[in-house]
DNA sequence: GTCTAACCGAGACGGTACGTCTCGTCTTGCT
DNA sequence: AGCAAGACGAGACGTACCGTCTCGGTTAGAC
C-alpha cells in the first residue's frame, strides 16, 4: 500500500500506518459532502477508505470522533488579513467566514457536531481544543489589537464583540438556509459598525483614545 | 386506551385516535429531551408511547417529520411583550428566546434538524412554515412598530435588524455551549444599541453611549 | 413470497413464516454437507436461504440448535425390516444404518453436535429427545421382540445388546473414516452372533425358552 | 523466559524456545478443557500462554493442527496390562481406555477433531499417525498374541475383534453421554465373550454362558 | 567479536462473522 | 379502516478472531 509512513512513536508493535489515516478522513469528507452527516456510515467510510472497519473503530471510537477529527483536518485556518485597517480586515474575516461555512457542504455538519456536543463533553472539549479555539485566537488577536489601536468600542468585551461580529451572519444562513455575497457584506458592515468606537466621529473618539493610552 | 376521542376528518373507516397523537408526540419530546436527536429511534417512541411502530409512520413517515412536529407542538410561542418601549421589548424578547433555547435540553434539537433541513427541502419547508415564520411574524412585526416610531434605524432592513438581535445570543451558546442571564442581557442591550437611531441623531446615540462606558 | 402458509398459533402479531423455516432448514443441511460444521456459518445460511439474519436467530438462536433442529427433519426415521427373522432383521438395521451414517456427508455432522452436546445440556435434550430417542424406540421393539421370542441371549440388557449390535460398526467407521458394505455386512453379522441365543444349536435354547416363557 | 533450551536442529539463526512449544501446548489443553474445541480460539491459546499469537502460527498453522498435536502430547499411551490371561487384559484395556476418554474433559475433543479430519485428508493423516496407529498397535498386539495362544476366535479378523471390543464402550458413551464403571464393566465382558473361542469348540462357550446366565 | 538470520512480544492490517438493533414494510386478529 | 403485535428483508452497529505483516529487541550459531 503506497508509501506507506510510518509513525515516529516508539511504541512497542506495528505502528499504525499514516496512510490508513489520510484514508479514512478523506473518506469521511467525502461521505460528509456526499450524504451529509445523519446519514454518515462509519461500515460506508471504511469502505471508501479501503480499510476494514476496525481499523477505523482503532482511531476512533464513536462516529462522532471520527467527524470531528476529519473537520478539524479539513476546514483551513482563518486567513487574517492585514490591510492596516483594524475594522476592514474584521469586517473581512467575519464575511469570509460565514461565506465559507455556507457555501461549504460540510457547513451544516458543523451545526451537527455543535447539536451532539451539547450531550458529550468529552465530544465539546475536542472540538473546543482543536477545532474552535485557533479560531478563536486569531479572532481574539484581531479584536484586541482593534481596542488597542481605538478602532473598536472599549466598553464591550473582547468575547462580546467577537458575538456581535459572527453572530448575525451564522444566524441568518440558519435561518435562512443561504448567504449571498451581498447579504454578508451588508450583515458585517452592520456588525461592524456596532462595535467600531463611534460611526460618525473624530475628535470625541481621539479624546478618549488619548485617555486610554 | 382511555377515552379513544375521533378525528371528525369525515373519512371512511375507523379514525385515527387522537390519543395515539398526543402520545407519541409526547413520547419524542421525552425521548429528544433524554437522548438527544441523533439516538432518537422510531422504535423508542413507539414503545414509549405505548403504540406500535405503524401507527408512527402512519402520521410521520421519517424521523425527521416526527420530530419537527414535536418541536412545533412543544416549543411554545414567544410571549410578546409590550411595555410601550420598543427598544425594551426586542431586548426582553431576543434574550429570552435565547434563554429559554439554551435552558431546555431540546434546544440542541433545534440545531440537529436545521443541519438535516439543509439536505431536505421539504423538511426545511415545513420547518421554515410551522416553527419559524410564526416566530418571525412577531419578531417582523415588533420592528416594523420600532422603525415607525423611529426608534430603529431605518438605513436598516427589518431582516437585518432581525439578524443583528438575535445572531449574536444564538452565536454565544452555540459556541461557547451555555448562556447565562448576564450574558444574555449584555449582548442583547449591545445589539439593541447597534440597531437602534444612532446613524443620523447623534446625540441620543451618544447619551446611551455614556451610560454604558 | 410463494404459497405462505400461515402457521395457526392464534397468537398475535404477524406468524413465522414456515416458507422461512423450510428455506432456512433446506440451506443447513446444503451447507452441512458442502462445508461441514466447523466451517458453517449463520450468515451463509441466511444469504442462501434468501433470509435476513434475525429470522434465523429468531427460530435457533445458536449455530448447535440450528444444525440439531435440521439433523432431525433431515435424517430419515429408520426403517424396520420385518421378515419375520429377528436377527436378521437387526442385522440389517444396524448395518443399513451405519451405511448410511457413513455415506451422508451429514454423518461426521452428527458426531461434531455430539462433541458440543457434552458441554450444552439443553442441547443434548433436544438431540435426544428429537433424534436419539426415536431412532432408539424402533430398535429396543425389535430387540425386546427378539427377547421375547428367544433369539436374543435373555441374559444381556437390551441396552447391552444394542451397544453390542451398533457400536462395532460406528467405531470401525469412527477410526477408519470409511465403512464398505462388506465390512459392515461382516461386523453385524459378529454382532449378531455375539447377542443372539446361541450360535449353533437348537434344543438347548428351546429349554431355556420354555422356562422364560 | 525461564531455562530456555535450545533445539538442536543445527539451523543458523535463533533457535525456537521450547518453553514457548510447552506454554502453548498447555493452554491448549486447560482451554479446550475449559471450553471445549469450538469455543477455542487461537488468540486465546495464545494469550493464556503468555506468547504473541505468530508463535503460535509459527508451530501450528491451524487450529486443528494445534489441537492433534495437544491431543497427542496429552492423552496417556495405553498402559498395557499384562495377567497372562488374554481375555482379562483385552477387557481390561477397552473398559480402561474407553472409561478414561469418558472421564476427560478432552473427550469430547477428539470426537470433534474425528468430525473434522472426516474433510480434511492431512489432518486425519497426522491423527492417525500420531494417535490412533501407536494406540491401535498395542491392541493389535495383544489380539495377535490371543489369537496365536486361541482365546479368541480365528474366525474373527483382528480389525473385527478390535471393533467388537472397542465398539460397544464408544458407542455406549456417545449416544448416553456417560459411562459408569459398572457399565464398562458390563459391555467389555459380554464383548469378550463375543469375541472368544466359541464358535468350533463348544464346551468351553457353553460354560462361560451358563456361568452368566 | 562481530555479523546476521531467526526468533520473540506486541500490535496494526484487511477481513469475515458474530449477535443485536433499528429500519420501513407487511400480515395477522381484533375493534 | 385503524389498532397492537410482531415477523419480514435489509443493513449498520460495535466486537471478536482470523491469518498476515511490521515493528523494536533478543539470542545464538556462523564468520
Amino acid at each position: 500500500m503506497g508509501e506507506e509512513r510510518k509513525g515516529a512513536t516508539g511504541r512497542r508493535g506495528r505502528p499504525r500506518s499514516t496512510d490508513v489515516d489520510r484514508a479514512v478522513t478523506a473518506a469521511t469528507i467525502e461521505l460528509l459532502a456526499e450524504q451529509g452527516y445523519a446519514r454518515l456510515t462509519i461500515e460506508a467510510v471504511a469502505a471508501r477508505a479501503g480499510v476494514g472497519r476496525p481499523a477505523v473503530y482503532r482511531r476512533w471510537p464513536t462516529k462522532d470522533d471520527l467527524v470531528v477529527h476529519a473537520l478539524v483536518e479539513q476546514v483551513p485556518p482563518l486567513p487574517v488579513p492585514d490591510t492596516g485597517d483594524v475594522l476592514r480586515d474584521l469586517k473581512e474575516m467575519s464575511a469570509g467566514f460565514a461565506l465559507r461555512l455556507a457555501g461549504s457542504p460540510l457547513g451544516r455538519t458543523v451545526l451537527a457536531v455543535h447539536a451532539e456536543a451539547g450531550r458529550r463533553p468529552d465530544l465539546a472539549e475536542v472540538l473546543r481544543h482543536h477545532y474552535l479555539n485557533p479560531r478563536d485566537a486569531t479572532i481574539r488577536a484581531l479584536i484586541e489589537r482593534g481596542l488597542a489601536e481605538g478602532h473598536l468600542d472599549p466598553a464591550l468585551a473582547p468575547d462580546t464583540i467577537r458575538d456581535l461580529l459572527f453572530g448575525p451572519l451564522i444566524y441568518h444562513w440558519l435561518v435562512t438556509g443561504h448567504l449571498t455575497t451581498a447579504t454578508a457584506n451588508n450583515l458585517a458592515h452592520a456588525a461592524c459598525a456596532a462595535v467600531s468606537r463611534t460611526v460618525t466621529a473624530g475628535p470625541v473618539a481621539r479624546t478618549e483614545r488619548r485617555m486610554q493610552g
